[in-house]
DNA sequence: ACGTTACTGGAATGAACGATCCAGAGCCTG
DNA sequence: CAGGCTCTGGATCGTTCATTCCAGTAACGT
């Protein structure tokens, strides 16, 4: 059972358009509003714990708007979801690891946003992943595919790395990509929970320092 | 802002007991019922996707009981966490991580709890950081006090590795502790999502590298 | 034995939720 | 300018939720 890694890229602005009826302009308007309206509210509140009226009210539109472009509120979901798949691409996009230090600014960066959050809410993904993992099969599969697309960007950076001869040639990229994404989440996890970036920075420092293992001598 | 780490141990099998009312035998038999039942369900629908009746019917208890020795929800999730908590430390008891080959028969039993967990369900506290933490000032403290102290018991292993002489004594042991939780809740994350154990193998082995750069040659 | 307290059953309440309906307004196309 | 879409507003429906109430039963202390 493959999960085919992204189709197209899609508009991060107007968001995907669905399948069904033409959208006029205004039309897309309102869709993506709503969208990011859900996606604010989830990111915060979680799934569950974000009603329709909850994005009604934030998105200052109507029932019968809502209902008029989703389904329901698991379609809904379903576009968040891949609302927040191209919002982390698209941020990864800003940070192609493709050195020790751009990995090592990449880590400030994410580090420095979490201190001006004051270390509330995890990983966009992550927290969708946790909710809709088990309960979901659309979501679970969606959001694999949202980070197997993540992974492949990390992994792209890894791989020029090597070209460049930077990294060590045996040098397994495909397993840095999968370290270096894993001590994201879990450190970002460990930091929502203790408030504080201390163990999201171990996490990465760690990770990097296993990149910098398989690094040509000469350290950046 | 410092976090009691823990008051005293709890037994696991009857729970805490409340500061209120005295509980005879068979109410702290009904209040642990009620406490599995819905550290059961939480752990595979979330705590926002577990209803009161949900919990009633999976106790096998009226309304009147729940309420009887819970103030309300928030007060039985806190229960739960508690509960959660135990089951964690008394785990990771069993895994004492003192030497190199009990940090990989460690991997291998988690992975293999997965494996047989169909990779459905991640880290049973990890979840409930993930929707809480944000939300619920109480129940993030109480995470947070947990994960401090599920950190101190690897951290305890780790110390024992190194007054053995296994590893250097320069060696940071409070990051290596890190290192391991964060490449365990960021490893179930990845595994949760993809359904498949591979990520969860890779975080590990990356982490346990980083604790194996610090022995004194003689690799296990 | 008796009074108090712990414990239980089940119906009931009010609020909030997801979703639907209907009627009308805006807007391209022919 | 006429027809048929897209789009919008707001009331409404049935359900489910968390919580409460009242009445009764068991068990403990004295």
């Amino acid at each position: 059972m493959s999960i085919p890694v992204s189709g197209r890229l899609a508009n991060v602005a107007t968001d995907i358009d669905p399948g069904g009826p033409r959208l006029t302009e205004r039309g897309r308007a309102t869709r993506a509003r709503i969208v990011q309206a859900a996606a604010d509210q989830m990111f915060r509140q979680g799934v569950a714990g974000t009603s329709i009226p909850d994005v009604l009210a934030a998105a200052e539109v109507s029932a019968s708007q809502l209902y008029h472009y989703f389904a329901d509120k698991q379609d809904l979901v379903r576009a968040v979801i891949a609302h927040q798949v191209e919002l982390v691409l698209d941020v990864q996009r800003q940070f192609p690891l493709d050195s020790l230090a751009s990995l090592r600014m990449w880590r400030d960066a994410v580090i420095a946003l979490q201190d001006r959050r004051e270390c509330q809410g995890g990983c966009v993904l992550g927290s969708l992943a946790t909710e809709l993992a088990d309960g979901d099969e659309a979501a679970r599969a969606a959001l694999a595919d949202g980070y197997a697309q993540w992974e492949q960007r990390i992994r792209d950076g890894l791989v020029a790395m090597r070209e460049r001869g930077d990294l060590r040639p045996p040098a397994d990229v495909d397993r840095l990509a999968v370290v270096l994404l894993a001590a994201l989440q879990g450190g970002l996890l460990l930091t929502q929970v203790s408030r504080e970036t201390t163990s999201l920075r171990i996490a990465l420092d760690a990770a990097i320092a296993q990149v910098e293992a398989e690094t040509v001598a000469q350290s950046g």
